[in-house]
DNA sequence: GGACACCTTGACGCCGTCTTGACGGCGAAA
DNA sequence: TTTCGCCGTCAAGACGGCGTCAAGGTGTCC
């Protein structure tokens, strides 16, 4: 279980020019070599990030440790039912879902789309009708306007700049580690509702925690060291105990 | 206590009520009669609320009165062209748009997804699917949980906020206890009907629970002195001796 | 190859929460 | 009136969660 969810290139967002609009991140799911081919040179000609997994195992576990912008899945993998995927990513993400699939009958899709999906395109497919259908899911995926409005969070010691990745204390920038960082963003993206800690462990850690506290005890210890005031006397990361925490401004 | 079994309806409701959600209202435009009326049969048979325009000027028309949680376009309307009507719609709303089209031609598609159309399905189609892709749209389109709308419970001395997990009071936020929140939130969730006190115990404590109504005296005690204005005098948290406890807003 | 940053894991003391029992008040039935 | 059941109240103890610290392990960059 020594996986690192924080390889993630937090360079992406650290530095530049990221004011205008992040890249996005596709993970591509298929077992056929020459799809995946396909759409990921397709894919990074338009600028986006693409992660490619080949069966529905690799599919949860490059999900959960990317989190991607959106999915485009094909359903006849060879060591899962497709649906089983979906559902796999519904547990505990509501990133945008797009099947591929071979099958034109009715009740396939309609599965598949109840089982969560946003939308499915029968093979064969054409290339600039799928980026279409991908640019129209991770429009709407995204909340408003562009993450600009949203993204300043300010309190009284630090503010947190979500669209630029950056913490501002005292005139200086806060350096933070991948996971306080994903922690940060979670609380910070619901501000005065209580988080469980089950979801800050899934949408952190990934789905297949929910039960580590002890992680989260640390690394909330450390935000509150680094953006607290008085760290042993948080006025913006409540806990509340046995239920979870919750960002105040 | 056994002879408490009416607790049925209050069984049925204690954590499906905010789900018997309201009916949700389709838009369908299309100028060909049959296509509306077989739309119209289907969707009303599935408890959506139905409103039909025959040609452009009308949907925009409609839309604006009626706000529809989402809209079924046809692309060929005699008035105007379809990829207008999206944008139209897109000036003012983010209603899900699901487009109907004869054309198959791939720069069709990707013109009205680009325009802001969220689904684009190519006639003719299958009624389960054009079902299936609807529930997908009305479905990612509602924010988390209905929750965010009817979590505002307000009393005259406190309110509870189910979505944040907060209760106000006085000015200040009242701290709950898990336990105390868990008990709370059934009660909330039945605004003025009686819960009995196996339904409380079993839904607080676990289904092996349903005798120790000692524990709900207790809690009852620790609610009502947190929030009632007068704990020895309750007027929102009352008994029902012998059968269980009623929240009255 | 070595230094460094980061994530994981375990131990420990403190404090809040839950459980449990006892007692008294109140109303209904005998 | 007496008795019984049910409810509200209180307090004490057990229990578990939380914050804290530090060591070990792993990957990365120079």
């Amino acid at each position: 279980m020594s996986r690192a969810a924080g390889q993630e290139p937090a360079g992406a967002g650290a530095q530049g020019d990221t004011k205008g609009r992040r890249m996005y991140r596709v993970l591509v799911v298929d077992d056929e070599p020459q799809i995946v081919k396909a759409l990921v040179i397709n894919l990074r000609a338009r600028a986006y990030e693409v992660d490619a997994a080949h069966d529905g195992a690799a599919a949860l576990r490059v999900a959960a440790a990317r989190h991607p912008d959106v999915v485009v899945l094909d359903l006849g993998l060879p060591d899962m039912d497709g649906v089983e995927v979906i559902r796999g990513l519904r547990g505990w993400t509501r990133v945008p879902i797009i099947v591929l699939s071979a099958r034109h009958a009715s009740d396939e899709k309609v599965e598949a789309l109840d089982a969560g999906a946003d939308d499915y395109v029968t093979k064969p497919f054409g290339m600039d009708e799928l980026l279409a259908r991908l640019r129209a899911a991770v429009r709407r995926a995204t909340p408003s306007g562009s993450d600009d409005d949203a993204s300043a969070v300010e309190t009284e010691t630090f503010t947190v700049d979500l669209a630029a990745r950056k913490v501002h204390r005292d005139g200086a920038d806060v350096r933070l580690t991948p996971t306080e960082w994903h922690l940060l963003e979670v609380l910070v993206r619901n501000p005065g509702r209580l988080v469980s800690q089950k979801q800050l462990l899934q949408e952190v850690w990934g789905p297949a925690y929910g039960t580590e506290t002890n992680y989260l005890r640390v690394y909330m210890a450390q935000l509150r060291r680094k953006l607290e005031a008085d760290p042993a006397r948080p006025r913006h990361f409540i806990t509340e105990p046995g239920m979870g925490y919750r960002f105040e401004a």
